[in-house]
DNA sequence: CAAACCCATTGACATCTGTCGATGATAGCG
DNA sequence: CGCTATCATCGACAGATGTCAATGGGTTTG
């Protein structure tokens, strides 16, 4: 199916509305392995889910996530995520950047600013490899 | 309840089936923080579950941690696992110790073999802090 | 068009991390 | 009581990682 086609249906669009998604985002993310508990982790699966789980084993990262969680509109820019964590808008951008190669976040580009949002299926697709047997 | 008392429940207990567990285990593991999404994680609650996290981001960390979860009593002993990941016996030592330091497994020695399990709790509480809002 | 703003990228650096080989500490065995 | 088996710890080392200051590339505004 791929993902959405972008609200690209009606009259002439905002080119400043239209996000240029950056095509390569949710790639192996849903759903890698069975749960640790069903059966024994192979090699690559646990390369995958390990790299997954690396995103999510810093306190910045954490706390970004969190953020851009409980967003109300469910996405922030960079300028009000570099405040709230502490740190430089370049650790902030790097930071977003491995959130979103490992597949937990998406990034949208409005205008001259960039706003990031959690992937909801990826955090479950986590939960579902920690689930108990 | 307690963790199973091992096949020790005939005939006089040999000593060495009896495990003097490591008393000090899973210390701050039990649902350290609410879910991500459901508020902002403070900064030490995110220091923790990072601590946590980062146990899992690792390929070795998670076959061994796979290994034990699917293991038929529940525990495996060194010995066994040193194989099945392809590591030096030095280096698996290693990782059980940060399986067991971040909360996610115990380690209890019955002669001169060390038995390690995983801690069901400790997985619900990660799954628990990765629950959609 | 120039200035201001937002974000990504780069270079540098200190720290952390995974791995091995070697050694040390116990416990069981002959 | 020595020998062996099992596991932990140590020292060393290469590679990964988090951080910042500085720079560069676009985008909006005056």
């Amino acid at each position: 199916m791929g993902l959405r086609q972008a609200t690209v249906d009606d009259e002439e669009i905002d080119p400043m509305t239209v996000r240029e998604l950056t095509v390569l985002d949710q790639p192996e993310v849903a759903a890698c392995c069975a749960p640790l508990s069903a059966e024994v982790l192979s090699a690559p699966g646990a390369e995958v889910l390990a790299r997954q789980f690396a995103a999510l084993a810093d306190p910045v990262r954490l706390r970004l996530l969190s953020l851009l969680a409980t967003a109300e509109d469910g996405a922030v820019c960079v300028c009000d995520l570099t405040e709230p964590v502490g740190r430089t808008q370049g650790t902030v951008s790097h930071h977003l950047r491995i959130l979103v190669e490992s597949g937990l976040a998406t990034s949208e580009k409005r205008g001259r600013n960039v706003w990031y949002a959690v992937i909801p299926a990826a955090l479950e697709s986590l939960r579902n490899a920690l689930a108990p047997r």
